[in-house]
DNA sequence: CATTCGACTGGGACCGGTCTCAGGTTGTCA
DNA sequence: TGACAACCTGAGACCGGTCCCAGTCGAATG
């Protein structure tokens, strides 16, 4: 008489009941598996099939105190990451990353202060097993935030001041900046500029210093220019930096690169043949600008991985740690 | 004794004996106070407010049978969202529409078979209350799927196949290709040709179907390819268009507009003094591109912003609607 | 004065899982 | 033969909310 409306979604009683055995043995059986005896496993493994079952992640979340889910936060302003081709990459891998292990991605995003307040709100909440931190600011009271709740969270990117609470993945910038200034050398060029990122960011300054340590004497503090990695700043630092002689510009993003030819283009310099110039990501745009600009390469997919990993070693109750992966060279045609 | 390790989080049973009321009513203040005497509100906000208190989610999901969450869902494969800038602009914007209703997003991707099978399962279990999916193809089983599970739903761009059971965002794919149609006439060009999306996205077949409408006596079939949107689709197709004689090009988005400026490059035309090529969407690629892509400007920010609260609706009950939203052509420079 | 109504309150069942614990078998070893 | 371990099982408390319902109280109504 009430079974006729067979609507409803089976909870465990009810695979418990079709097989015939309790509730516990079939949490058991979800669970690993581990002292059930076969019998009792395949009765409910078969119910389950017959069914259609699926735990019901809330009751779950609820007695075992895990949510089941990350957060990818994200912090920069509005329009900055707006049209960042690179958060995408990363977002898709943890998303996959996250998929195969049967958890899920929770996309919050903290530009507003208001926003940042519910995001600690939230965070602090438990409503999510950890953070993943995309592009943080030093002294970005988001970070303290995060320490103080003790959420456990993995940074993409060295999260300047606060290296050793909390994990890390990142690529050696300091080693990947003096590769490319290496290369920009080898060119024979001589008079090289930088378009470097904000200082409160580990991009900024140490692609800075790498850039520094390997030009040496070539280095000339009147060829850098700071932006913050848009292409409207890679434009404008450009332009001011045209009103030296400069010969090659490696900024710290691909989009400030492609916003440093337009300038060039603009001010009538042909790239690369009148000025060589250089980005750093590899994301997508680099490619397929015209000219193919000459970068380097993070390795987005393993990015993403590691944080993934890394962050569930945190959670299991791992220390903080730090991973340091490689870049590469991808030169095109713009330097 | 037992209170001194007062690191847990408070629960609503802990609110109410601190305000000397019961969770009843505790629970009413929560959920907008009514039949909640003034001083017993004012008690509850004070210990609320003294404690830090935060409903948790799981428990509260668990009881009233919503989620409190929506799905962002990606069913592009790999590579074509990967570097798709648009879909970034929607997702930040459905997350910030749905932070300020206190809801969070969940990133779906149905890449592979296997990554749609999962994702089925996890929708059909009623972990999110509703879908937004992004970029559908005709005959894709997940919208069957979707729509056998009885989830409330919102497409973004008509699903073809499905107009009428799903609730849609879109805009007048039609109309706006006519207007970029009517643009390269207006501009004197004859002989134009259209690179267009695949035939089972709405994009692709009715971008077509407008500009062929408009071009009239114009129009001819052999100046039509098809791409998949991607740069390089939108390069082969150039490529292959070349070999005829053609003075404009209206390519189905944006990033095939710039495949196709790196073609016509390639064999030495000019754009656009050789010839013209215009894009679709607005991504942010279009002004940084060199040159500055001429395009149509889809409503990013409308489109997640109605995504949202359409779905909204249909989750409180409403029955599935559509919302066409205009375009706006952006003259730049490369048409 | 009895009745009714509306505002307000708290008790307890319930959502659907997990987990601890006590207890029952069976087999092995002293 | 008894002790003990290893394996297996189910009962029931519990996670932290919501919500139905019964009940109180004061004011308005008949």
């Amino acid at each position: 008489m009430s079974d006729v409306s067979a609507k409803r979604k089976p909870t465990i009683r009810q695979i418990a009941a079709q097989a015939g055995v309790s509730r516990s043995t079939v949490s058991r059986v979800i669970n690993g598996g581990h002292w059930v005896s076969p019998d009792a496993r395949q009765a409910v493994e078969e119910a389950i099939l017959a069914t259609g079952y699926t735990a019901n992640h809330h009751a779950r979340s609820l007695a075992t105190g895990r949510a089941g889910s990350l957060a990818f936060l994200l912090t920069e302003p509005q329009q900055l990451l707006f049209d960042d081709p690179t958060f995408a990459l990363l977002l898709r891998g943890a998303a996959e990353a996250l998929a195969q292990r049967a958890m899920t991605l929770v996309l919050l995003v903290a530009g507003t202060p208001a926003e940042r307040e519910s995001v600690a709100q939230f965070l602090s909440a438990g409503h999510v097993d950890g953070v993943m931190l995309i592009s943080s600011h030093e002294s970005d009271p988001l970070l303290d935030q995060l320490i103080e709740v003790g959420i456990p969270t993995v940074c993409c990117g060295v999260p300047l001041g606060h290296e050793r609470e909390l994990s890390t993945i990142s690529v050696d910038e300091v080693a990947s900046a003096r590769t490319m200034a290496a290369h920009l050398v080898a060119q024979g060029h001589r008079r090289i500029g930088m378009i470097a990122g904000p200082d409160d960011t580990p991009g900024g300054r140490y692609r800075l210093v790498g850039f520094r340590d390997e030009l040496g004497e070539l280095f000339d503090e009147t060829l850098v220019e700071q932006g913050d990695y848009s292409y409207e700043s890679g434009l404008a630092a450009m332009t001011r930096m045209l009103e030296h002689d400069v010969d090659a510009v490696f900024a710290a993003s691909d989009r400030m690169a492609a916003g440093a030819i337009a300038a060039a283009r603009r001010a009538g310099r042909r790239v690369p043949e009148d000025i060589a110039i250089a980005g750093f990501d590899d994301s997508g745009l680099a490619a397929t600008h015209e000219p193919p600009i000459t970068t380097m390469r993070q390795p987005w997919d393993q990015i993403s991985a590691q944080m993934v990993a890394v962050l569930l070693e945190v959670i299991a109750g791992a220390s903080p740690r730090s991973v340091i992966l490689d870049t590469e060279l991808v030169v095109r045609a713009s330097a």
